[in-house]
RNA sequence: GGUCACGUGGCCGAGAGGCUAGGCAGAGGUCUGCAAAACCUUUUACAGCGGUUCGAAUCCGCUCGUGACCUCCA
């Protein structure tokens, strides 16, 4: 296996070799949620995407720091002047003060990330907690002529700074057309051009959530906190930046200018953007109103749902496709996925039973190169922009030999033992920590499964297929199967 | 309107100028008290029309269709 981990940059548009500034040390910085709802399909995408990069990131050896921010103020329903904080209007509806609702759906995040095990960062800033950081950026902005005041307000200016980089860089965009736009919003009369955005807002009577600046009682802009808890917690440039591709423009382009014109360089040497997943074609979205909350997918309550999914199911799901590509949803296809996902359990529960045998027969050659070439496929998807889909196919090959294995098709012996403890090896590494997948079991009572594995074996000895059937009833319905095989009596999830 | 993606078999979804993706579903077989699982075999493909090439699903052009961003969104 070679670690050449090849990544595609947004900001290059080409899969590029990937080479940490200051190796073995890694920084990633991920755009995590805003805690004003609970999250949806949508939302887990990224969690999940960039789960599985700082898996194998670690995996490969490298000391990776790991930061995605809770953004709890700055992120406005509009950019309007009337626009209001999406915290604080949710605040308002519930009559709870801005942190309750913060620490109401925090909570909630990091519930439902737990349960699809999605490793938590290693720093999960907060901006409402990075305000002096903000306003020191600012400040250190508009010394250096790219801000200026209006109103109590600080915008950044965009035509200043695209006459000496190139702003549009990572989303296309061409500065011209932005700020030759004719679209009239609510705050332009404070802006010199309608592309340039807000670093700091000062606060209207009602605005709840305000902070004391040297222009205003007010609040940060939404790009800015990306930009000042990058650089507190992993520098001014550091390795990796990650999040939906929705946020590219303006959120990240911002984020770039504010950097350059504060730090004088931009932050991030590889940008990752996840892709959206859909319904029926249409992106999934809060504001389109046509989301299923992660809640509702494990629980089955929402009329989209056919029935209730388990949360690694729905990581499966997301790990069958490629991150840079769209995810339709449909409830074939999550069922399809729960399938697949469950067969892949039963191999990892066989994988995990078998040992080498001391006996020597011939090896089989043919079988060798395949199972070979499959470990190999497994680590050459992976090391190519994270592609878990072609990975995850690879394993399933490897699955076909391991059940090989167990219905006694196949002989272990037949297996070079080195090819079989790497298989062995990689095959468990991957799922568990690589793609983060583990057995959901229903049961925790094994004694019992034990028990009445007994009975039944006993049951068959002496024919009696009433006790036979009836033990397998039991286990049916627990959505258990009992597996009759040459060579002894197994049990298994029922797939169906 | 501008910018940029995408269109793969019944469904989902990889790949990518010649070499099996994979999963789910379907068919046949092996095994089996019945069944399930497993394994083996197998049927439906690369939107359409041109072009480049010895060869294109993969490159180029056009057409049709879908979507994303340009305003909040992961």
């Amino acid at each position: 296996m070679n670690n050449a981990l090849f990544i595609y940059n947004t900001l290059t548009k080409e899969k590029t070799l990937f080479e940490p500034i200051n190796h073995p040390y890694v920084g990633m910085y991920v755009c995590g949620p805003t805690v004003y709802g609970d999250a949806h399909l949508g939302n887990a995408r990224p969690a999940v995407v960039f789960d599985v990069v700082y898996r194998y990131l670690k995996y490969l050896g490298y000391k990776v720091r790991y930061v995605r921010n809770i953004t709890d103020v700055g992120h406005l329903e509009n950019d309007s002047d009337d626009g209001e904080d999406k915290v604080g209007k949710k605040a308002k509806l519930e009559k709870l003060e801005p942190m309750e609702v913060v620490q109401l759906y925090t909570d909630a995040y990091h519930q439902v990330m737990q349960k699809l095990n999605v490793l938590m960062p290693s720093i999960e800033p907060h901006a409402s907690a990075h305000i002096t950081e903000q306003i020191q950026m600012i400040e250190e902005i508009i010394r250096n002529g790219y801000a200026y005041e209006s109103n109590g307000s600080v915008y950044f200016d965009v035509k200043k700074y695209s006459e000496h980089h190139p702003y549009g860089e990572l989303s296309g965009r061409i500065p011209e057309e932005l700020y030759s736009g004719t679209r009239e919003l609510d705050g332009q009369h404070e802006k010199k051009n309608s592309a340039d955005f807000a670093l700091w807002k000062k606060a209207s009577p009602e605005h709840i959530m305000r902070w004391p600046s040297p222009w205003s009682m007010g609040f940060p802009g939404w790009h800015l906190e990306c930009s000042a808890m990058s650089a507190k917690y992993l520098g001014n440039t550091f390795d990796i930046h990650g999040g939906g591709m929705d946020l590219m423009f303006p959120h990240h382009e911002s984020e770039i200018a504010q950097s350059k014109a504060c730090h004088g360089h931009a932050p991030a040497k590889y940008w990752m953007h996840n892709n959206m997943i859909t319904i029926n074609g249409q992106k999934m979205a809060k504001s389109l109103g046509n989301f299923i909350t992660l809640h509702q997918l494990f629980t089955g309550n929402n009329s989209l749902l056919d029935r209730a999914y388990s949360p690694m199911t729905v990581r499966f799901f997301m790990l069958q496709a490629h991150y840079r590509g769209t995810l339709d949803f449909s409830n074939d296809a999550l069922l399809s996925a729960q399938k697949a996902y469950k067969r892949l359990m039963n191999g990892l529960k066989i994988i995990k039973s078998l040992t080498y045998p001391e006996n020597h027969i011939p090896k089989d050659d043919k079988l060798n190169d395949e199972i070979r070439n499959s470990i190999n496929d497994c680590f050459n998807s992976l090391n190519d922009d994270f592609n878990t889909a072609a990975c995850i196919a690879a394993l399933f090959n490897l699955l076909k030999k391991i059940n090989a294995i167990h219905s006694s098709q196949i002989r272990i012996e037949s297996i070079d033992p080195a090819v079989f403890e790497q298989m062995k090896k990689s095959f468990i590494d991957i799922i568990e920590n690589i793609l983060g997948l583990y057995e959901e079991k229903n049961t925790r009572t094994e004694v019992f499964i034990n028990a009445l594995l007994d009975l039944y074996r006993e049951a068959k000895i002496l024919k009696q297929y009433d006790k036979v059937d009836k033990i397998r009833a039991i286990f049916k319905a627990e959505g258990l199967v009992i597996k009759d095989m040459k060579n002894g009596i197994d049990w298994a999830y029922d797939e169906n």
